[in-house]
DNA sequence: GCCAACGTTGGC
DNA sequence: GCCAACGTTGGC
């Protein structure tokens, strides 16, 4: 069992909206970076622990915690011309990009970004790394509990 | 909107 | 295979 981060921008697919969505699951799409992709094809298995990251927003942070939900498939975004994650490069014989289902498991507090980075437990979570752009990051069994212990925090 | 940091592309 | 130019990410 491993643990991962996963950004989505919350203008294109919050935490709610997966808690809303059939059995809490969404396919997880528009991965385009090789080193998140292979995360998602080698190593991610079903039950994996997933904390669900909003970036590119008001106020980062994570908004809850998730779980992988399936294993690795093609990504049909790759073969729709008409979506902005659409690649010419691709082909349903070779498919360059992959999805996994993710489902919502536990809504806590949000954590945002500014209080994580006061937290000695996660000085060395790759997400805080300078320069860290990473869509899917590795995350560690101690920083998982961390995050865990702080979203399950009372208010 | 800015910009640092990183990834990708493509000429050579 | 190098590396400059360009594009993207994402916090601020």
């Amino acid at each position: 069992m491993r643990y991962w981060l996963m950004k989505s921008e919350p203008d294109e697919v919050s935490f709610d909206d997966v808690l809303a969505a059939p059995d809490r699951t969404t396919a997880w799409f528009g991965v385009r970076n090789y080193q998140a992709r292979n995360f998602m094809r080698d190593q991610m298995q079903p039950g994996d622990g997933v904390l669900f990251y909003h970036s590119s927003c008001a106020a980062p942070g994570v908004a809850g915690i998730a779980e992988v939900a399936s294993g690795p498939y093609p990504d049909a975004s790759q073969f729709d011309p008409s979506s902005k994650y659409f690649d010419a490069k691709a082909t349903r014989e070779q498919p360059r990009w992959i999805s996994v289902d993710v489902r919502a498991v536990e809504k806590g507090r949000y954590l945002p970004l500014t209080e994580m980075r006061g937290v000695p437990e996660l000085d060395d979570m790759v997400l805080l790394r300078k320069g860290s752009r990473l869509s899917i990051s590795p995350v560690t069994p101690g920083e998982w509990n961390a995050v865990l212990r702080l979203i399950r925090q009372e208010q």
